[in-house]
DNA sequence: GTCTATAATTCGATAGAC
DNA sequence: GTCTATCGAATTATAGAC
């Protein structure tokens, strides 16, 4: 019975978002579980760890990444990999909340543990491209431009906004605002 | 002579957003300013009011946004107001990032203080703008992702991406995506 | 203005009973 | 599995000397 690691689970992802790793005590996640900050020691051994379940979707994340941005993108390809991306994002919306609003938190942790740190190297990779004044300027701000569409539609906009716009309505509509931004379609 | 003042701003400002606020410590800033901890204290009467300080250029900023999404915005609308905000943001490109760095500590910091709710009237009136059925998705999409290209460029991208480039070369790049992005180009 | 020293609080984590 | 009780560490903030 995963009844109260699941609520756990459920309430902390809650309350990360909405107030930020740093700020969320495991008495307040306690509290709202119905049981003692103990308790939450029997399921997972430190509160990093709660966070580390929760963005473990993610962490396919750096390899995808990684391959990503190794090919040098143009504004073809990086239009293909926001797309793909896109589609493998959508079905975990709220997670990818989790990510965008926690930066800071998953930046410490990955520096502890030699943990894969998805932030960080998105991070450099992401600044690489932007820098690489071999691109035109204008290629650089419309790839960094169509990465904040995704990020604006499924993170900056408040989760009310299109929490209830099922998947396959969405993602044609953001595939398009991409390509737009690309100048590609 | 302001100069300790002065330090003690430009280098929380730099560790706030490279760390987020929670996790830079007054012990941390004071060892890099090259003072002790309560040095601080002479100038700032809490940590909470550096980070105050730090964004009183983006007080105006609530009023601004109120009488922007108070209109009931188009996208014609809103791409005007978008582009007065580019214009009005791009001086202040590094305090913009430490705002969108620092969402959580910018919302407690002004749930304490009777203080104007920068983040939480920004969330509130944005959600209720891109929630509004009356109009079609596709534009609520659009709005949110015009948004995003804002953020994204200015924010999301690793600040050594475009923080050379001068205001003057930026700022039409991101009013023309933004209009793309609202079909108005 | 800046220091040393310390108070007061909070937090993550552990020990051990049941 | 969950509890009570507590530890140790870190943090913000203050008091008072210089």
């Amino acid at each position: 019975m995963n009844d109260t690691r699941d609520r756990i689970l459920q309430i902390s992802l809650d309350h990360f978002i909405e107030q930020g790793y740093e700020n969320v005590s495991l008495r307040e996640i306690a509290e709202h579980v119905g049981v003692t900050k103990a308790a939450l020691y029997y399921y997972f051994a430190s509160k990093e760890e709660i966070l580390r379940t929760l963005i473990q979707p993610f962490l396919g994340l750096e390899d995808r990444l990684r391959g990503m941005l190794d090919r040098e993108p143009t504004r073809e390809s990086w239009a293909e990999e926001l797309a793909a991306f896109i589609k493998w994002i959508l079905p975990q919306r709220k997670i990818f909340e989790l990510v965008e609003s926690n930066h800071t938190a998953l930046q410490s942790l990955a520096r502890d543990h030699e943990d894969s740190d998805l932030h960080g190297v998105m991070h450099d990779r992401l600044g690489a491209m932007l820098s690489d004044e071999s691109l035109p300027l204008t290629d650089r701000v419309r790839m960094a431009g169509s990465l904040g569409v995704v990020v604006g539609v499924l993170a900056v906009a408040p989760s009310s906004a299109f929490a209830r716009v099922p998947t396959e309505e969405l993602e044609p509509l953001l595939i398009e605002l991409v390509k737009g931004v690309l100048q590609l379609s």
